[in-house]
DNA sequence: TTCAATAATTGACCATGGTCATAAATATGA
DNA sequence: TCATATTTATGACCATGGTCAATTATTGAA
C-alpha cells in the first residue's frame, strides 16, 4: 500500500523550509531554534519532527541546497584547466562551508551517509563535487598515473583538511586556500 | 595573584575522570550521561561543569588521552619502512576512531582547535601524529620532491577521509584499510 | 584561635531537542 | 451523504546538557 501524501502536508513542509531559511538569512545557520521555526510557521512543535526526523535533518537539506546551488554557479563558468583555476572553482564551496563554525559540522556530520540507501542532501552534493572535479582534472594538465576519480577524492580529503585547520588559531580565508593549494599542487602536480 | 588549586579539587576532579573511564568502559562513550557520572561520583552536577567545561572537554580529555596511549603503542614497535609498515602503525589509531560513529564525530570537532593557545588534547595528538608520521616517512622509501611535513598532513587527510567514508554504507574496516592504502600509495609513491 | 578572603561545591532552575498518545482533518467506498 | 480508514497535526511531557546565586570548606594572617 502506498502512502498518500495530503496537500496539507507538502504546504506545511514548504512552509517550514521557507520559514527556516528565513530565519536562518537573518540570524546565521548556528542560532536556528525549532522552537523558533514552528512558531514563525504556526505549527505545533511535534509536526516540525512530523516532516523532519530531526533538526540536523532539516539542516542537511537547506546546506545541501546551498552548496547544490553553489555548485551550479561553478559549472556556468568556463571549466578550469590549471591549479588556480580548479581552486578558483571550488573557494566560493569552501568559503560557504567555512562562513560558520556549525556549517562545517554539520557538513561533515553527514559527508558520510549512514546509510547507502538514505544517502542525503549533503552526501550527495559530495558525490556530485568528485564527479564534477573528476572531469576538469581530467581535462586539464594533471598527472595520469593515477584514475581522475581518486585525484577527486583526494582533492575533497585537502579541502577537508584546509577547511578544518581554518579554524585553528588565526588563519584568516586567503591563508586556507594557500594551504589547499600547496596540498593540491603536490596531489596534482607531483614532480619526484 | 595566581588561584590556588586545593588538594580536594584534585581530588574530585580525578574521581570525576575516573568514573568517567569506568562508565564508558562498560556502556561506551556515545552513551556517557554526565548525569549518571555525577551520580556515581557522589558529586553534583555543578561540580562537574566547574571542572570541565562541558562534556565534550571531557571527552576530548578522555579519547585524547587513548589516542595518545596508541601511539605510544606504535612507537614501541619498530619504524616502518615502507607502505604497508606505515598503514600497519597507523591502524590501531583508525580502529579506535572508528570504533564508535560517536568518537569519530568528537575527534572530528576537536581536530583544529579553537584558538592556539588552548590547543586540547586531540588536536595535540594530531599535532603529534603529523611529527611522528613526518619521521617515518623521511626514513622510508617514499617522494622526496615535498617536505615530509606536507606529506605527513595528506596522510593525515586521506585516513580521515578513509574513516569518513567507512561510516558510509556497508564498509567494514579492512575496506576502510584498503581504500587508505589506495590513497596512500598514490599520495606517497607517485609515479606520473 | 578567630576571622576575612578565596576556592570549591551545591542543586534548583533553565534551554533546547525530541517523543508519543490523542485529536482533527482528509480521503474513500457504499 | 454518511461511515470508516488513513494521514496529519497537536502540545503536554521527557531527556539531557548546562547555568548561577547561594552555601560550605579551606587557607592564611593577625
Amino acid at each position: 500500500m502506498i502512502k498518500q501524501t495530503q496537500k496539507r502536508s507538502i504546504e506545511t513542509r514548504a512552509k517550514l523550509i521557507r520559514v527556516s531559511k528565513e530565519v536562518i538569512s537573518a540570524h546565521g545557520y548556528g542560532a536556528m531554534r525549532v522552537e523558533e521555526i514552528v512558531q514563525s510557521a504556526g505549527v505545533a512543535k511535534g509536526t516540525f519532527f512530523a516532516h523532519f526526523k530531526d533538526k540536523d535533518a532539516l539542516m542537511d537539506l537547506i546546506i545541501g541546497a546551498e552548496i547544490d546551488a553553489l555548485l551550479d554557479d561553478a559549472l556556468k563558468l568556463p571549466q578550469p584547466k590549471d591549479l588556480d583555476g580548479l581552486i578558483l572553482r571550488l573557494q566560493p564551496l569552501m568559503n560557504f562551508m567555512t562562513s560558520e563554525r556549525y556549517i562545517f559540522d554539520v557538513i561533515l556530520r553527514h559527508s558520510g551517509a549512514a546509510v547507502k540507501e538514505e544517502i542525503g542532501p549533503i552526501a550527495q552534493t559530495f558525490d556530485r563535487t568528485i564527479e564534477i572535479a573528476s572531469k576538469w582534472i581530467a581535462k586539464g594538465n594533471f598527472r595520469k598515473d593515477v584514475p581522475e576519480i581518486l585525484l577527486a577524492e583526494g582533492v575533497q580529503a585537502f579541502a577537508v583538511q584546509a577547511m578544518a585547520l581554518h579554524f585553528c588559531a588565526i588563519n584568516n580565508q586567503e591563508e586556507m586556500h594557500l594551504r589547499f593549494k600547496k596540498y593540491l599542487q603536490a596531489w596534482l602536480i607531483p614532480a619526484p
